[in-house]
DNA sequence: TCGGGTTGCTTGATGTATCAAGTAGTGAAG
DNA sequence: CTTCACTACTTGATACATCAAGCAACCCGA
């Protein structure tokens, strides 16, 4: 389809424009409600919430790092200031020398858990009480085949 | 609504994550496409675009932070680099000493002119080549939405 | 007309993301 | 058993975003 169409119509045109204002605005909010109620960046607790859910709650960094959203670089640099922060441990993997393992420490868990709930209350607030359910859901569907795009580009 | 309903369930979830993913890689790809294509980022893009279509290619710097969706003082800062390059200037308002003005020069109007068909083609095929037009007019009013919550936050 | 508050913008310091390069472990072909 | 390519991760340099502070210009009431 991208060969033909050289400009964006009106119709969408009015999509595309809220739609980089959303992808340019919320990460910033997300990021100063939890650095002023916990004093995490987002992708921080991202992090550690992806941790949390991980059996032992332990990943692989690669496995984190895709998870996470974020490069392998990007996860290297924070889990090192997580881990000055004795919020989670990095140790070398027993089966594979060139992988490491990060864990989620009692103190990861901890603040974690104090940190949850006043962001579901954010992100509730911000987006899943203006939404009805079925836009969730087709909300979901659509980021969902973005991202697939993006992935394989 | 959200004094109650704590946590995110199933549902939630299953569009959260992957609206997650959008936010927080989108920006990332388009930055990459644009710095590759004109050696440019997104948000300098942006600045550049919404001069444009301005009004004899010029803003107040406030209104042009606002539109870009970013603080006035990243766009401060962004502005200088733009201006050092000779994409933009910058002059005293001459009816209200407190603000500045940036104007396109013409080798910023030249340089868009070479950006936009290649971001075009990027963004078609990243967010409008996967979705119908329906599709398209309900994510962008889902997005305006969801923005407006985070302004009057 | 002068003081206090506000607005518009810039700047410098700090923290963080990104990129390229480097190290080390692994697997597999010869 | 050695070499070569690949994978997993880390690191250091650079570029950028953010924050707090600062400085004018403006506005308004006394």
């Amino acid at each position: 389809m991208s060969d033909e169409a050289p400009w964006l119509d009106d119709e969408e045109m009015a999509a595309w424009l809220p739609l980089i204002g959303l992808v340019m605005r919320l990460p910033g909010a997300l990021d100063h409600s939890l650095r002023r109620d916990v004093g995490l960046s987002h992708f921080e607790y991202g992090v550690l919430a992806v941790l949390e859910q991980a059996e032992d709650h332990t990943m692989r960094m690669s496995d984190l790092a895709y998870l996470c959203n974020g490069s392998l670089s990007r996860l290297s640099h924070v889990a090192r200031r997580l881990e000055g922060d004795g919020l989670l441990r990095r140790y070398a993997c027993p089966t594979d020398g060139r992988s490491t393992l990060a864990t989620l420490t009692d103190g990861g868990r901890e603040l974690l858990g104090n940190a949850a709930p006043g962001h579901v209350r954010t992100v509730r607030s911000l987006i899943f009480d203006e939404l009805s359910r079925d836009e969730v859901r087709l909300l979901g569907d659509m980021a969902e085949r973005i991202v697939a795009r993006i992935q394989d580009q």
